[in-house]
DNA sequence: AACCTAGCCTACCTGTAGGTAGGTAGAGCG
DNA sequence: CGCTCTACCTACCTACAGGTAGGCTAGGTT
């Protein structure tokens, strides 16, 4: 993915950024003086900020293709792929950031074209994942939801997003997504 | 509250932005041109940005605890009560917007000192009112919810705020807004 | 008439934004 | 050995950020 070393650590950085303070507040300036190289090296691997934003989101993206797919295929239950799923936004917030697809889409207006799409894209993705998943729950006759697994994924998705960023305003306490996690799966009723 | 006119539409038009841009990508540059002043003359009214960015979030969480007094003084059921509080939010979805608070939320790490704690009031606030709503409908017998009310209303105003994010996102579809309503009305069960 | 204040203005400052031009040291290859 | 390519550099540019200093004007006060 990442063509350099440089190029990846210029990714890790930016992300880091992004889930930390937004798109809009952080510069090349910022970027140079944390990964060690000069502003002006940081536009010979992604020559303006809208490609590091692509090149951020694609990566992204692909990350989490990568880990559905793995989780996929590992023999877990619906549930506990659930679950673990959820566990990953846990993660996020334990280190005081947001996701980048959320803190994206909060300044979506702002972005540059492409990275728009990948922001998109992402939500999609994910949404379709857990109705995926809601439904291979449903078969099994471990849920049974009074609402599409669409619409389900779709709540879901906001609450886990929404957690991540009120959590955060209210000193970090995990209780919120705790919260968002529990109502869900009482959603998904019969376990 | 606002203390002339010209104030007042500075704050109408930074709270615009806020919704659509987020604190950092909007500058007095931008407020000027749109209130039709110039941008030293906004520093007659707001000093500072940390200023503007005070007074609008405070003026904010104003107007939102006289909305839900108002709220609390019709004589509506809880379950009518919360079903227009999640009307207010569907009004901003409609305009393409975001919460302000979920915006500023999300940019807090690079807010001034004073905005966050407004921030941080606001989603207490609002977290405790649907709190105390669900608890009413509960002693009413009209709501069953089998998580505590503070654990509901958590999730719910995150469900919100992410909803508002992530529509935006995706056309602008008001579905995952209705989804985290059914989802929130069905987690308090008995109607 | 002399003054004060509110509300705006012009003009300017410093710092930083993203971005460009052109150069250079070193690795790898023919 | 000379060439080329990668990955960085210095030096610079324009635009704009937030903010300051000080002046003008209109409407009251006294």
């Amino acid at each position: 993915m990442a063509a350099t070393k440089t190029a990846g650590e210029l990714l890790d950085t930016a992300q880091r950024f992004v889930q930390h303070r937004g798109f809009n507040a952080f510069s090349y300036k910022d970027l140079a003086s944390e990964v060690g190289i000069r502003t002006a090296s940081i536009h010979y691997h992604f020559p303006a900020k809208a490609d590091l934003g692509k090149a951020l989101m694609a990566r992204y993206r692909v990350a989490l293709d990568t880990t559905l797919a793995k989780l996929d295929a590992s023999n877990r239950s619906p549930k506990a792929k659930l679950k673990q799923f959820i566990g990953f936004y846990r993660a996020t917030q334990g280190m005081g950031a947001i996701c980048v697809c959320g803190s994206l889409a909060a300044d979506l207006e702002t972005l540059p074209e492409g990275v728009r799409d990948e922001v998109t894209d992402y939500i999609k993705g994910s949404e379709s994942w857990i109705a995926k998943t809601i439904k291979a729950g449903v078969d099994a006759g471990d849920f049974e939801p009074d609402l599409s697994p669409t619409a389900v994924a779709a709540s879901l998705l906001a609450g886990l997003q929404g957690a991540l960023i009120l959590s955060r305003a209210r000193d970090g306490a995990p209780e919120v997504l705790n919260s968002v996690e529990k109502s869900f799966f009482l959603t998904l009723a019969a376990s």
